[in-house]
RNA sequence: GGGUGGUUAGCUCAGUUGGUAGAGCGUCUCGCUUACACCGAGAAUGUCGGGGGUUCGAGUCCCUCACCACCCACCA
């Protein structure tokens, strides 16, 4: 998307590195251009990122949320702008969308209003100042503090209530002191005038449920436009909320003179009848702050508070450094506290609520739709702690800010007009009268004029022509006769108006009138635009085929971090719009962390730029990676230690084709379908290929990434390379004809689909590897995924070779422990063997006796003294080691062997000796542990039989 | 304040309907065996955060406590 904000902020700090002009200095047309080229180039970087991913999109179908906006330069010839424009005029027709004047979060570094979700709310160390608002007139009141029983604790006379505020600077726009009704303390002033310190104004104490009475003093400041809590309580008991600060957050310095609109704040107070245009133009800040940082004014109120004598203070004992002696000194009361302050989470300014005119989508009218979609299934979202936090926003959903003051994005498709009007040029006695006065009482001392404009909402501009010269028409002669002029904002507007009025009241000449008509400067919030993806990339309002085929479309994977600022937003949206859930599955990963655990971020700089790894460790590894720790629910923390071991296993993956390249596996053509297979290991490793796709189909299935990933990891690595390979060598260069021609066909069977199954994971180095071992007919990015399953194990083969990895294993252990040197070849002797060992041995021995470095096997019936007992299934081998063997770690290793059997045999047994578990596990269970615990118990019949063997020795 | 998730081997984390715990890395021992030292063979290591409950059986379900993380929130 076209990143509103974040890309006018990148593009404005490259223009002043460059020394370029500045925005403003520049002009909005030729800014606009300047941000497309800064657009272009980070869309190259993010193609070429993607593309040394090895994301596999339909690059021709790339879309930009800014395609087709008027001034577009070549390329960008989409129609993504017209879709945003023709949601917004319908939404505003079917009275989704409004306007109006409402307390919105303002980011003063950037400017401009931003959304409840751009907002951080951090903990930072702050103050709360209590101050004391005189009664009007002198009066007091007597203060009484009680228990819960009603027994006053506490009772003096006072001429003040106390407030307490971590915001002094604001007090300058209170507009009432509220407490709750309940409060006895205030009752008795309840409705009386209060002097608000430093402004020559009286407020009054009013009552509403929202002041805590348990907290501080239980009065609260009423500063309706600086202050959520406060904008509510004034717009319920009719206060009015003055306006403070201008769009830096600095003190105003606007408008008439602070004696003058004191003088008519006063009026209102006493209830002169006035306008929100009125209100919000009267700058109540007295003089001395005007046109101070908010901090600093800030500092100054505290001061100029305390200096009054009006700030709650509390006797302290100080020392006098010179003296020696002690002081008592009353000194102001400013509680240190940590307070939760609104952050931007762009520009890291504070946000300040501020009273303006935005644009709002009233999301309680379509959300509706969205959360029944997600609680009735038609839309899923993995995982499911998802769907609750989407309920919790969604159920709780306020108004959505839609408009931002910026230049990059989509001008908001509405125009105004600053109406004349009859009255205007008319006294009180209905004469044409219209002079310098009047036009002063019109305009107001404030440069303002009392009045809202018109306006239209509208897709194309000579609908909105036609729409401001009908307005003119039904206007009376002569105002009929002005002429529309277009002006670039309100306060041009009302410039041109002024000079115009000016001109007809000197002239009466009619063709003097004018009518200024202007486009909201403001643009959407990227989000809005965003939130049309699903149908705005189809061509969505054309009815392409594209559309047709695509939408809804099926799973959206996106991170965590955006469920509301997207997801919920493009589900609410199409189905406002099209009236169909936008996707049937939504898939949140959870974000990367780099090194510290910190989320990456465009504007925090902190983010690991994917290409770096991918030049130092492969695209590949990445790749695997990333699935690997794609945990559903879970966030991958990236390491370079876990990069490097999927690197070995890109490595692991080409030696294997080498091995099999040198054993002339590859000069044989690609075997089509499952290979018919005689021999135990082939048949073996068929068995295998099936259970491994099915495993990953399942786990894909089920968005498992990792367990697919990790699947892959093992079979590939744990059974192909740890196994299979080496099995297949003996095969390789000592089998007949017949054997060496099935294992290369095979082997390059199971090679293949290695390479098939993995290629979604690791695209480069399998891609590459299916290149570079047959001529094939297309890419293996085209290859088929194969369907084969379980049905390929043929069971025998697999118990005969589970049986020799076992004996092997059993072997090499031994070995290992005895310090048996690892190239030495010894003999081994066989007893106690059943038919189907001695045979699974005669089929097998040649890769056992390779594996396991076995140079004899005899059978024998006796075990000699001092020989190592490896047990196996069906039959027991034994190792006469007696000359190199330590008897006394021997010894030691098999009572081990046996406690830690013992361990498992106790909870067999106990298992299956309580007759709750045989009567109420499942049958399948239960026979399962019998069948384990006769291998136990043969396993450990064997060990104990080796352990006295080896007492006998010493 | 509300919500969500977490606490499993030295580290990072898996463990899908309850059947008795695994991987990778690290550590230790051995090893150039003709694919691979980015390797091979072997080994050690867990009262599954504490407590209680349900059950024949709990890492897995319920309750509770502790700690951690993240999200949301208007206590002046």
């Amino acid at each position: 998307d076209h990143a509103g904000i974040a890309t006018q902020m990148v593009t404005e700090r490259e223009m002043a590195l460059a020394q370029e002009p500045t925005r403003t200095a520049m002009g909005r047309e030729k800014f606009m251009a300047r941000v497309w080229q800064q657009k272009q180039q980070s869309r190259g970087t993010i193609i070429s990122q993607l593309k040394r991913l090895g994301a596999s999109c339909d690059w021709s179908r790339e879309a930009f949320t800014m395609s087709g906006a008027p001034g577009a330069p070549a390329g960008e010839d989409g129609n993504f702008h017209d879709a945003v424009i023709k949601v917004f005029v319908d939404l505003y027709t079917k009275g989704l969308i409004y306007r109006g004047k409402r307390l919105v979060n303002w980011d003063p570094h950037f400017e401009t209003a931003i959304s409840d979700l751009e907002v951080e709310n951090l903990e930072t160390p702050g103050h709360m100042w209590h101050f004391k608002y005189r009664l009007a007139g002198g009066e007091t009141y007597d203060y009484v503090e009680r228990d819960a029983d009603g027994a006053a604790t506490f009772r003096e006379v006072r001429d003040y209530i106390s407030i307490a505020t971590t915001r002094p600077e604001t007090m300058l726009g209170d507009g009432a002191v509220a407490v709750h009704p309940s409060d006895t303390r205030y009752a008795p002033i309840v409705g009386k005038m209060v002097h608000l310190p430093l402004c020559d104004r009286l407020i009054p104490i009013i009552t509403d449920e929202y002041p805590d009475p348990s907290f501080g003093s239980g009065a609260v400041k009423i500063t309706g436009a600086h202050d959520f809590n406060d904008y509510a309580v004034a717009k319920r008991n009719s206060i009015p909320c003055y306006r403070l600060m201008d769009t830096r957050a600095a003190m105003r310095s606007d408008g008439a003179p602070y004696h003058q609109a004191v003088l008519r704040a006063r009026e209102i107070a006493a209830g002169s009848v006035t306008t929100e245009a009125e209100v919000d133009s009267l700058n109540l800040v007295p003089e001395k702050y005007r046109g101070l940082d908010r901090f600093e004014a800030r500092k100054q109120v505290v001061a100029d508070i305390t200096s009054q004598g009006l700030a709650v203070t509390v006797l302290v004992k100080s020392l006098d450094a010179d003296t020696g002696s002690e002081h008592l000194t009353l000194e102001p009361v400013v509680e240190a506290k940590k307070i939760m302050q609104p952050f931007g989470d762009r520009s890291k300014v504070v946000i300040e609520p501020m009273l303006t005119d935005q644009w709002f989508v009233d999301t309680a009218k379509i959300v509706e739709p969205a959360l029944d979609a997600v609680r009735t299934g038609r839309t899923r979202i993995i995982p499911a702690s998802g769907e609750k936090t989407y309920y919790h926003w969604l159920e709780n959903i306020e108004p959505w800010c839609i408009s931002r003051q910026l230049w990059w994005g989509h001008q908001i498709p509405v125009w105004y007009g600053l109406a004349l009007e009859a009255t205007d040029f008319t006294d009180d006695e209905g004469d044409n009268a219209l002079d310098e006065v009047e036009i002063l009482r019109i305009l107001g001392d404030g440069g303002y004029i009392d009045r809202e404009a018109t306006f239209h909402c509208a897709a194309d501009a000579n609908s909105v022509a036609d729409h401001f010269r009908d307005d003119l028409a039904s206007l009376p002669h002569p105002l009929n006769a002005a002429r529309i002029i277009e002006v670039d904002d309100r306060a041009t507007a009302v410039e041109v108006l002024a000079a115009s009025l000016a001109n007809y009241a000197v002239t009466q000449d009619p063709t003097h009138l004018i009518y200024p008509v202007w486009r909201d400067p403001d643009v959407l919030d990227t989000w809005f635009s965003s939130g049309l993806w699903p149908i705005g990339t189809l061509g969505w309002p054309e009815q392409t085929p594209e559309l047709k085929k695509y939408f809804p479309t099926s799973v959206l994977i996106t991170g965590a971090d955006i469920l509301f600022f997207w997801v919920a937003r493009m589900m609410m949206m199409q189905l406002a719009v099209v009236g169909e859930v936008p996707f049937h599955t939504v898939y949140l990963h959870g974000l990367v962390r780099d090194e510290k655990g910190e989320k990456m971020s465009k504007t925090r700089g902190n983010v690991i730029d994917p290409l770096e790894i991918i030049d130092e460790l492969g695209a590949d590894p990445l790749r695997f990676t990333l699935a690997q720790l794609a945990v559903v629910g879970g966030s991958p923390k990236l390491s370079t230690d876990k990069i490097k071991g999927n690197r070995n296993f890109g490595t692991k993956l080409w030696n294997a084709h080498r091995f099999a390249e040198m054993n002339g596996v590859f000069d044989l053509a690609p075997v089509e379908g499952v290979p018919a297979a005689t021999q135990t290991v082939n048949r073996w490793i068929i068995g295998e290929v099936g259970r491994v796709r099915e495993e990953v189909d399942t786990a894909i299935a089920a968005y498992r990434f990792n367990d697919a990933a990790n699947a892959l990891y093992a079979f590939v690595w744990g059974k192909v390379c740890d196994w299979y390979v080496e099995f297949a060598k003996p095969l390789l260069m000592d089998g007949d004809d017949a054997a060496k021609g099935e294992t290369r066909a095979v082997m390059r069977w199971v090679l293949d689909q290695c390479l098939i199954l993995l290629h979604p994971f690791m695209p480069f180095i399998t891609e590459d590897l299916w290149g570079a071992t047959a001529t094939r007919g297309k890419l293996l990015a085209h290859a088929g995924w194969p369907a084969y399953g379980a049905e390929l194990v043929d069971p025998a083969a697999e118990t005969e070779m589970r049986w020799a990895i076992s004996l092997i294993d059993g072997v090499r252990s031994v070995r290992a422990q005895m310090n048996v040197p690892a190239g030495l070849y010894v003999p081994v002797l066989q007893l106690e063997a059943d038919a189907a060992a001695r045979g699974a041995w005669a089929r097998n021995e040649v890769l056992i006796r390779r594996l396991a470095r076995i140079d004899s096997l005899t059978e024998a019936t006796e075990v000699p003294k001092g020989a190592i007992t490896v047990p196996t299934a069906g039959a027991t081998f034994a190792l006469p080691l007696a000359s190199i063997i330590d008897v006394g770690a021997e010894k030691a290793r098999v009572a081990k062997a046996i406690e830690k059997l013992g361990k498992e045999l106790g909870g067999l047994r106990g298992r299956l000796n309580n007759a709750n578990f045989v009567a109420s596990a499942p049958a399948e269970v239960v026979a399962e542990a019998r069948a384990n615990l006769a291998l136990r118990e043969e396993e450990e019949a064997q060990l104990k039989a080796a352990l006295a063997r080896l007492a006998e020795i010493g």
